[in-house]
DNA sequence: CATAACTTTTGGATCGTTCCAATTCCAGCA
DNA sequence: TGCTGGAATTGGAACGATCCAAAAGTTATG
């Protein structure tokens, strides 16, 4: 197989030099139209293609921006996954998405990899596990980082941070919990000790509170099989509940199943709202409640937004959250037996 | 913000040439362990980062394996994509995954992109749509392409294939189907014309035409949209239908919603099939019998391996299918009334 | 018509690595 | 001691683009 062709060949074939070629492909306006032409068509009839990395090695700047997430499985971050993409897309950003699947190790190799071909910038959902230091090292390369929806740890905030604004989500869920005529309210789902399961319960906990009700927890993986067990264990060890808010839809769904299950459909006597809003929810039997987030729009007007401020050397506030709003749908709107 | 250390300067902080610097980063064995150790402590105290960029404008390959879904929200897709990825992380590539959302304009300017970035192999799921000109660039440049899950074209083979025996695991399903007592089974979900519908359409139509049996089809969407949708024309307008062979999971849980909502819940009186086997399909109410594809095995030991091969010069089939199997649970087994 | 002012084009240096041929090192042997 | 040959190390060229200062070309101005 031929070389392929450079800057060079392109060069000679349009009879100029190797810098108005160059200055084509940025795209400079200070070549003279029928120059730009020449060029143009000298570089589709050798099939020219461009070599990123020769340019990335003088210029460093690369227009590419890096994704790590911590469960690209899970539908919430899929969504994210793909609407930032786009949205950088649109900005002229290539992305490279990866997966570190809660591995804290995995993870640390994909940074690693990724500051290696030179990405410009970084969104990353971390991965528990004691990757502290991979965040130091994240540091000392003075890269613009950007930490979405999960924070590493409660204390440290090397990086921006931007999520939503679960507390007052949570607190929002639970009163209308309350108003559609609930005694009890149990919150199922996240593991404990958690920045997001703490946040998630916040609101929930302050309403209790308030209303002088007792709080009733469930924790566990955030598993629809977590929400099927928790179903059933609500059912047996505390028949008093009659709805919970769930740590995220997926529980939510578990729980409802759990319930169906059992032959006590959610809706009448048992109310339930989720966390997130995927997709899903609104197509499930019964449609199920949730806290909406709308990952989407967070990720075009948020965190692109953000990401793009930084690359230009801005440095946004520490934290940032986004409203969301609650979407009451038949599980949580039934009539209480 | 100084700059980033180089190998010259590793190179002078240990005494040695940068040649033997470059050598140590690749791994060679021709050089003395206490030199190795003596550049690797030089790296870790100076805090260098390797610059692919520049090898890889020196080297050429770069382990670098470009990854295009048509939809990654879809969690067939993601469950592909990410099981891909982590093999191929595990054989030393690192992976780039882009969605291009059905959209072959998109998906164009996405290839484009990754072959700038200078991947050395392509996996794709093509979207839909008159792309063909970019598989024709495509195929002009060289690279080891490896289509997957979908063919771009019935007729066109340019890249090797690799896809599941969709046609005998909806032979089965329809047998099963059959034997668990349906009289009619319909056929729901799936765009119609698409080779993919063909296929999973192709082992049904032929157990059926066996039987004598009409062939009853409703195409659409392959969303849980669709299937809701679908549930409530096949009760109006096909009420023999006791049975019903989804083009996809999703589909299915549409459908069985549907008819949950129509208080007609699936499992007596109605048996469904879904396709893929998605992890929701254990977890829903009743849990969805579905054809399973095992799609990390498939990613792993197939597509992994295929593209392995196709880097290293080899030609492997123009066409290649894991088998699929039935799993039957509860949607498929309940008595029929 | 000469000169200034501006636009367009150009050659050489440069980015950080790998490759290659050449050099240095060193143990073993006569 | 001098020589040999393999192992270890080295310096310079190369990769293909961008950047920059300077040159060439063009138009306007007095």
């Amino acid at each position: 197989m031929i070389r392929r062709p450079t800057i060079l060949d392109v060069a000679a074939r349009a009879g100029v030099s190797k810098s108005t070629v160059s200055l084509v492909l940025q795209g400079s306006k200070q070549v003279r139209p029928e120059t730009r032409e020449a060029v143009e068509k000298a570089m589709a009839e050798i099939g020219y293609v461009y070599n990123r990395a020769a340019a990335n090695l003088r210029s460093a700047s690369v227009g590419l921006v890096g994704l790590v997430i911590n469960d690209l499985r899970n539908p919430f971050f899929t969504e994210f996954a793909t609407s930032l993409q786009m949205a950088l897309a649109a900005e002229g950003y290539a992305t490279v998405i990866a997966n570190s699947d809660e591995d804290a190790e995995l993870q640390a190799k994909l940074v690693g990899s990724m500051i290696e071909h030179g990405v410009s910038a970084l969104v990353i959902s971390p991965a528990y596990g004691a990757a502290s230091d991979t965040f130091d090292q994240l540091a000392r390369t003075g890269l613009p980082v950007l930490q979405v929806l999960r924070k590493m740890d409660e204390r440290t905030s090397i990086f921006p941070f931007a999520s939503f604004d679960y507390a007052s989500g949570s607190a929002k869920a639970t009163r209308h919990l309350l108003e559609q005529g609930a005694a009890s309210v149990a919150f199922v789902g996240g593991l404990p000790g958690r920045a997001i399961t703490r946040e998630r319960k916040s609101g929930w906990r302050e309403v209790l509170k308030a209303e002088g009700i007792e709080e009733i927890a469930l924790h566990g993986k955030s598993s629809r099989a977590f929400g099927m067990q928790a179903a059933d264990q609500l059912m047996a060890d505390y028949p008093d509940v009659d709805a919970a808010l769930c740590f995220n839809d997926l529980v939510a769904l578990g729980l409802m199943a759990g319930f169906a299950r059992a032959e006590r459909p959610v809706g009448s006597g048992f109310h339930v709202v989720g966390f997130d809003d995927i997709e899903e929810a609104a197509q499930s039997w019964p449609q199920l409640s949730s806290v909406a987030c709308d990952i989407s729009g967070f990720a075009r007007d948020t965190a692109a937004r953000l990401l793009h401020w930084m690359v230009e050397g801005q440095r946004p506030e520490p934290e940032f959250r986004s409203p969301v709003r609650l979407i009451s749908r038949a599980s949580s709107l039934g009539p209480t037996e």
